[in-house]
DNA sequence: GGGTTAGTGAAGCACAAACTTCACTAACCC
DNA sequence: GGGTTAGTGAAGTTTGTGCTTCACTAACCC
């Protein structure tokens, strides 16, 4: 996992709240966590068309959540890890920072 | 960090990334990053009313990625560490679980 | 070739949600 | 008390975006 502070700065992970912040989208990322699927495999317990489907896969595909490849006529998408990596280590630099703030504050709080 | 399995399930964390999906409560939750602010102080940067940045904060709280206190007549908001906790635990989650399938995959396909 | 199937691009619709205005409460200050 | 300031609730407006339809391409199959 390799990360710089390029990858961890607040507009790196934009796109994955954008992503994940859709419901339908949510859906399909937790459903290729399952197994890599296509188009039509993805749209069909959604009820919806597979342009709409298509849709939701460029924004996920974007934010590095989800890849995909064609394979004849069909596209195979499948989870990205990069996207994960990069949220975990976001998660993980701001808690760690508010933490060594929050811990700062306390101690000028609580001063002998 | 006390994490369950309820808290660690998909719709624990949906309402994370529906608060976080938008650019303005980004900011909101960046800008308190740095100090715990009024909701006029939040409001002031952003060009936007007091009515519309009250409606931001009753989202990042119900995602517990902020809290919030009367103090007066004023609301004190500040990030709870909860969402963040949360966050980095599914992320690490779902990364440690892809990765066990995927290395499952791999094997049966590189079978000897 | 002819028919079917998977996916894509452009353009439009429709609803959810971000934001506002207005009216009000309550805390502060003189 | 009277004036100002911070915030809140209800209700309306407007904009973004999720989704569709339609027309098309390309792969598969007979």
């Amino acid at each position: 996992m390799a990360l710089d502070v390029q990858t961890l700065s607040p507009s790196a992970v934009e796109g994955i709240f954008v992503a994940l912040g859709d419901s339908t989208r949510r859906s399909i990322f937790f459903s290729l966590m399952e197994r890599e699927q296509s188009i039509k495999e993805l749209a069909a317990p959604l009820g919806i068309t597979l342009t709409g489907l298509g849709q939701h896969i460029r924004v996920l595909e974007a934010a590095q959540l989800v890849s995909s490849r064609k394979v004849g006529r069909e596209r195979r998408c499948a989870i990205d890890p990069a996207g994960l990596e990069r949220l975990e280590a976001f998660a993980q630099l701001q808690r760690s920072l508010w933490r060594s703030r929050f811990d700062a504050l306390r101690r000028i709080v609580e001063a002998p």
